[in-house]
DNA sequence: CGTATTTGCTTAGTGCTCTAAGATTATGAA
DNA sequence: TTCATAATCTTAGAGCACTAAGCAAATACG
């Protein structure tokens, strides 16, 4: 029961050839995702809702639009997280005077009061991930992978001005 | 227009804490899963069926249980993206007589002949997204990306054996 | 001004992943 | 052999991400 993580990491271990690195960047981040969705399963958080309390844990009263680019997530993703959020009683959904457009995201004490609970279930998780290695080793690998990133955005925004020059 | 990855980019250029390994592999991820995307597009074959399609270039026959372990995913995953790829005619499911329960996995023709024109989108992929990048960084980072993987399975095996613990 | 464009929120629909649970076949033990 | 247990496929339902498209408000420009 449950050999199939094993098996998938002796498949790693085993073959490891040239084109394969966008694969196994895949299968870590599911790897990531699991180990901490167990863990705040625990606390009855989604984990979908983790990435936006730890945004406004940091600060509150964003929009939904900068809640948006802060995780990384398209708006309407945003949206039914807010939703979801503010049914559980963990975010406010207001609106400024000045502006009837724009909604404000704001914690509730109810929200606040996860970050204590939370924060060292995610520490506890990159820990775990990372023992045996040094810290060398995991700084370099985070300068790679921004790397990475960074090719792959400049890529994706070629993609974006080919896809608007075949639509004209 | 497409400013979003770019500002993402500039939140991890600007701001690398500590504690956030999980959250830049999860981002390299989905920026990984985004080029191929765009790419495979272009031919009209969804993201979803290239992992499967990959291991059936490599190996044809299989049950749907090791294209599963192979893949890295579910049982019902492998499942729907085998009813869609059947649909589409690229591979057919043929029961053996000595085995009434096993479905085994074929590609036809039509499957196959997608591997000249997908695997070297991939490899295009993978060759963008480690410009500027030394071989042995990269080679590093697998190995790195590697132990992640091992120390989460096993952690996971751990939570695994707590959850059975529970349940007695 | 007032119209045109842009911005932000929302709705609707889709794809890929998962868990839980069902049904059927294979396998192992009494 | 027969019955209990395992394995495999399947169904159902949910979460989290996306795109496309609508609407309403704010901003920019002629």
């Amino acid at each position: 029961m449950k050999k199939d993580t094993q098996q998938l990491l002796r498949h790693w271990q085993e073959a490891v050839p040239n084109d394969r690195l966008a694969h196994l960047v895949r299968d870590t981040a599911r790897a990531y995702t699991r180990a901490l969705q167990a863990r705040l399963a625990q606390h009855h958080v989604p984990f979908g809702h983790w990435a936006f309390l730890r945004i406004l844990w940091h600060s509150d009263g964003l929009t939904q639009r900068e809640l948006s680019v802060q995780a990384g997530v398209m708006e309407p993703t945003t949206f039914s997280a807010m939703k979801a959020m503010e049914a559980l009683g963990y975010i406010e959904r207001r609106q400024a005077p000045e502006n009837k457009k724009n909604m404000y995201v704001y914690l509730t004490p109810k929200g606040r009061a996860l970050q204590k609970k939370l924060v060292p279930l995610a520490e506890q998780t990159n820990q775990v991930s990372t023992q045996g290695l040094s810290a060398q080793e995991v700084q370099a690998t985070r300068g790679v992978l921004l790397k990475l990133l960074e090719n792959l955005a400049a890529d994706e925004q070629l993609w974006a001005s080919k896809a608007a020059d075949k639509s004209v």
